[in-house]
DNA sequence: CATGAATGAGCCTTCATTCAT
DNA sequence: AATGAATGAAGGCTCATTCAT
């Protein structure tokens, strides 16, 4: 119970205010325990840190997994929407993890920059694969005209990390959701002609 | 001189590192001066932080402007080019600022949440009247279709916050410029088509 | 344990060597124990020396108690004569708080002059109504002669305040002693005649 | 001219808040000087607040001195009265120094303890043979009765002594000047009965 | 005379961590 | 599983002092 606690806690502290911006002791009163009693779970605070990292990481690679998998009875085009409005989804029903793979991912404290640099280069690979189905997909589907996939796959992941940076600065939903419309149409468009 | 010097550092380090995890110590040897020193020209962290702050927002805000002004001789496809191409070099040149912006903008420290959120907020207003003026120019061309503004906007400053994220975590030059280009390419595409 | 070592060689330095004559250090050095170890006492150096006046005031007061309740059975004189040598008494059983008292009721840190001040005008309060109920007693005697109170408590409130003062500056026990007895024959004379 | 400035700067701020807690950069700011410039007149914070220290003295000296001196038309009694309207008014008028000297004879700081209590002792004996050649002179006069002058002696300091530790927190010039009459008086009355 | 730049020493405080209970 | 007590290390900051200008 309190093991868990302090992840959550230690997920959302670590997310918004960095490594070193973050206490134990800030952690450990929020889950209503001492500092002391975090060493009852994990080793110091850098295997809380880690652990979180990996929980967080993982709950990512899930949703990357999702995308890549049931992309069977819809469209391309439906299933590319899909993957923007799922990773939206994803955002709004965990935006702690996310938040925390985000700054992470970019500003990995020193101590761990390689591992991470590993971790988000394997989940990258797998995304990179999944889309590259989709537009093979939709190559084959005949909406997309026969060119090369690469451009399009470049197009679209560019796509997902602007919308991810603007996820977490822009707080209004609707502007959001306009943003992420507006991008995918223009897209598409860029796609099919 | 010693006072620039700090400057300098202080942006390298804080970006990369973050504020909490820059100790003044560090700032100071790395200029070959003692802690205290930094005394005599910055009244404490916080101010050496938004001092430069407010400098690596004005270099940023710099970029914004020269974008915004210098769309003259060109037609709209070169103008909207330029800008992804003169960010790339903007971020290659002095990319401590930058870093440092993108950072900061993220992942604000708590004291200075609401002012980075207004400076901020102020240069994308500035830089997103500018990419609507060449949008603009381009329907006028005769090059875009006829259409509503906005979603183009949108897309295109989707394109520039993806490549600004992806510029930091991708270290291969070749393959940012392929990005760049692929992504800008179907931009194009969908914005004519 | 050592929550009260602290406060003891906190009162003794602080009354010795002033606020901020005194280190942290000092006081933990002296208790045998780290000056961190402080903070799992009290929240800081302010928190600490409030503590310790607290307690020095609360000593003071308790003196001052006393001597309003205990005037049963013994005559004016020997009443008046008793404020002074409990005065003295206490001083020399306690001459720490004493101390302490005396030099931030004179010389308060500007943190708390305010607090200090209204402190002091209770206690003040408190001694001037006991020394008018003995003053009164002794008129009700007709060993005082008839005249207003007023007078007599200033002189002995003002008798008081001078020992207090050469107290801690005369060494000598003797001597002290004999201002003591001389001034208050003297008062005492004035008082009757 | 700086150089008394700083002087009289030093007196007050070491006066109000204590030779620890006053710094050398106050001082230097309320003259409207930086503090290295404080060096070109005195060697140290040592030395500068042992010059305000011998001029409080002084100043201190001079008002004893002066006590001793003139007492030649006037009678016993209102020589006596003379001065304790004297040190009131000596206060009133300069009341800086001699804060200083009643904060520094009752607190020194340790590295001058010695000095100061040497320095004292002289103005002490002083004052104390004023007062025994004021008291004699109301034997003399048979005012007084013919007694023994030392418990007078003792008495009338003591009355010194309470007057300046309540001149300093006792704000107001009336409740002052009551205290002053009354006590003056019921020790007059004590001394002639 | 005065200052800007710099420093050594030291202070208060926080923090991660340990250990006995 | 949890805590109170304690600590070493480090951090931000102040201060008296020096020195070249």
């Amino acid at each position: 119970m309190t093991r868990n606690k302090l992840k959550e806690v230690a997920m959302r502290l670590f997310g918004e205010k960095g490594y070193d911006g973050t206490a134990l002791s800030e952690i450990a009163k929020e889950v209503g325990v001492k500092t002391p009693a975090i060493y009852a779970f994990y080793e110091n605070k850098e295997d809380l840190f880690m652990t979180v990292f990996r929980e967080a990481m993982q709950s990512y690679n899930t949703f990357i997994q999702e995308v890549s998998e049931e992309q069977k009875e819809l469209n391309a085009r439906e299933s590319l929407y899909r993957v923007l409005s799922r990773q939206y989804q994803f955002y709004k029903k965990s935006p702690e993890p996310n938040l925390f793979v985000l700054r992470y991912v970019l500003f990995p404290p020193s101590f761990l920059k390689e591992t991470i640099e590993d971790a988000f280069l394997h989940s990258d690979e797998t995304l990179t694969k999944a889309i590259e189905g989709l537009i093979e997909q939709g190559i084959r589907e005949g909406v997309m005209k026969d060119q090369s996939v690469q451009p399009l796959v470049d197009a679209f992941l560019n796509l997902m990390d602007g919308l991810s940076m603007q996820y977490f600065y822009y707080t209004s939903k609707e502007l959001y959701e306009r943003k992420l419309n507006n991008a995918f149409e223009i897209f598409w468009n860029g796609a099919c002609s």
